[in-house]
DNA sequence: ACTAATTTGTAAATCGGCATGACGAAATAG
DNA sequence: CTATTTCGTCATGCCGATTTACAAATTAGT
């Protein structure tokens, strides 16, 4: 579990694993319970039809799942079929669990979410986060963690593993935190400030808002790119079914695409970046604000009201991003452009200019953007999925943790 | 073989293929055929110590290989070491071939390349092919196909499949070039103009030069980017040692990065893409030059001659792809970008204003850039020994085609 | 109601594939 | 010349999925 979860993609043929049969079977334990969580209750039988496995076999990869506590039998179905009724399979309600963790701008918040996807349990605390330095911060949340595991283990679950999500940069060992400037933290490891008794996964909270969107949203593809933005503007590349990382684990930095390449000079040394035109600080000042905690917020609030200065900074801000996401999608081909965390509460006005552009810079079909349905709450939730996602890719390795 | 070869991932354990007995032996002998041909003759203990299979399962894994004609032994080792000398194996010289072939603007070629990766037999012829119809084309180059296959089948190879690079963007059917603006084709099914003996791939040129610069590049990283030209900029894009096709297949399309959004109009829509500022035309036009059929092989040499507006001009072009660039790096976080295909010898004055735009614009260590050893031949090369790697990613699948 | 047909789940036998352990073969070290 | 080391192979065993058979539970048909 210190490795990432979800690497872009496993090893070629000449680097992997031995292949044994210990594996062989591992890879099936995972696949019967991907296949029942995903398609609901389903007998054996059905199961077997779906992953071309015997009834056999999978009768006894299922009796080591139900064993395991991660898979509950609910006894004969009552269907109009002819044939001796199956007995209905479900992922456990009582196994593990994922905690997901979010340290925001503004923000603490935390949840426990089971193996069938649903929260089980969560807790939340405002407050301002800018400045403070990450021990005192950590230490709090590690109370909501605390709470939340509590609740959950009265619930008859266990912690398989925590997640946390950060807006910033994470190195590619998950724990450390490279950069994140809207916290001013940088090079900190995170895991001896955390609760060592569960296995810990840090990472970028666009990358986790990217995995909610592929994982929750209805229709999602799997190659698309996620755009969200807490002050720099982040980017996820999901290419088939995969989080993009990149060698450094950067992966997704759109916020220094050049816009304007004769602009004016922006921190990271170059001219005219997108940063400079969509990110909160250059909008709030296009729109003649002062700064303020709620950026998002007061922005919404006041486009909502007919605030011409407003609704005048943020279609600028989609006409920015409508050129730098041309060049993303010429360059990925992605199936969709997703627009989400704190940037789909804005979309409403951002939207019309940023497709306009992107329409005029295709030849072609442009590449279609939508607006995530889980909004801000992504990353909380991608995090917690991501937790209960290793779970069903290994069950064997979480098998006697109850 | 019709399904592209290299897919950037399998699909997720829900969805992959029964997970077999079969499955696994396959697997194995792809594992045992990988190390032995990477890593030179080798004895079959000593493949058993690498890919963490014993002696014994060696063995009979390599039993069949030999049965196969893929593998062959050489005969016991001279070793200065104690004990029993190992009996080394090496790829056979004299099983399948992979048929390379390629269609350029100004010429055709062809070459067929063994499991050891040495290229056995070639042809080449040059032509104009600007604006000739599909049909005659090919049929000429169906000629050097049989010729080199011929040639190649004397040798006591046979062709396990034919590998087509093309200058333009190929649907991911692999069979249908979708757009090649410099040979004037759209839209058409190269598969029934070829040989219909021989499992047939077409892909984008850039594509394939990416791959030969992964396989056969000395010290290539596999996360890279790959810029080539041809009229056009692509590029491709290397992930975890595959390809990214994006979900049309598009992915790598370089050339329309907007550089100026306010720059002069485009034939694609946009406003100041890449392709205006570094694309053959137009640093020809730069250079103050007229068209020509050579045009790198003009402009190379009027640089090297010491032509200052010919510098001057591709001084210009490293810049706007440094700005593209720039871009493409912040997104992908590659460990390289390498210059490869026509686009390798011009690299002594593009490369030094390249790499100041991308130092430049880029907080941190800029990401290094490299040219490519293989310059022009890469995309041959790459689209034979794609074949060969089909071959060694799954042996039983051309097991009896001798 | 009663039988036939169909489907499910499991048990027993079988097969395929790798591991284990032992052995002869072929080299070096002393 | 013997002891040691390593290689390749064989016999055996284990593990995991398949095959085959069968009892159980339901619907369809008369």
């Amino acid at each position: 579990m210190t490795a990432p979860l979800h690497e872009a993609r496993p090893a070629g043929p000449g680097r992997a694993l031995p292949d044994t049969q210990q594996g062989m079977r591992r890879r099936n334990l995972a696949r019967v319970l991907h296949t029942v969580r995903a398609e609901g209750p389903l007998s054996r039988a059905a199961v077997a039809s779906r992953i071309g496995l015997t009834r056999a076999a999978v009768s006894t990869l299922v009796d080591e799942l139900i064993r395991s506590g991660l898979l509950e039998e609910l006894g004969p179905e009552r269907p109009g079929r002819v044939g001796r009724p199956g007995s209905a399979l479900t992922v456990s309600g009582r196994g593990p669990a994922g905690i997901g963790a979010e340290v925001g701008v503004d923000h603490l918040a935390v949840c426990a979410v089971d193996l069938r996807g649903t929260t089980r349990s969560r807790a939340i605390r405002q407050g301002a986060n800018r400045g403070r330095s990450p021990r005192p911060v950590l230490a709090e949340l590690t109370d909501l963690i605390r709470q939340v595991v509590d609740e959950a283990e009265g619930e008859g679950l266990y912690p398989a593993g925590l997640a946390l999500a950060v807006p910033g940069l994470v190195a590619r060992d998950a724990r450390t935190v490279v950069r994140a400037p809207n916290l001013g933290w940088h090079d900190t490891d995170l895991a001896p400030l955390l609760p060592a008794d569960i296995p810990l996964t840090v990472d970028n909270e666009a990358n986790f808002g990217a995995l909610a969107e592929l994982w929750l949203g209805d229709g999602t593809p799997r190659d698309f790119l996620h755009v969200s933005a807490e002050i720099g503007i982040g980017a996820a590349v999901v290419v088939d079914g995969g989080l993009l990382r990149g060698t450094r684990g950067f992966a997704g930095e759109l916020g220094h695409m050049p816009v304007r390449p004769d602009g004016p000079e922006c921190a990271c040394g170059g001219r005219g970046c997108l940063e400079q035109y969509a990110g909160e600080e250059a909008v709030m000042r296009a729109a003649g604000l002062e700064p303020d905690e709620d950026r998002v917020g007061l922005l919404a609030g006041r486009a909502a009201q007919g605030d011409e200065d407003v609704r005048r900074a943020l279609r600028d801000a989609g006409t920015a991003l409508g050129v730098a996401l041309t060049g993303a999608v010429n360059l990925l081909d992605p199936e969709s452009v997703v627009l989400g965390g704190e940037l789909s509460g804005l979309a409403p006005w951002l939207l019309p200019s940023l497709q306009d552009e992107l329409a005029r810079r295709t030849a072609g079909p442009a590449c279609p953007v939508s607006v995530s349905r889980l909004g801000p709450q992504g990353p909380l939730l991608g995090a917690a999925h991501s937790v209960i996602r290793a779970v069903l890719d290994d069950p064997a390795a979480f098998a006697g943790q109850a």
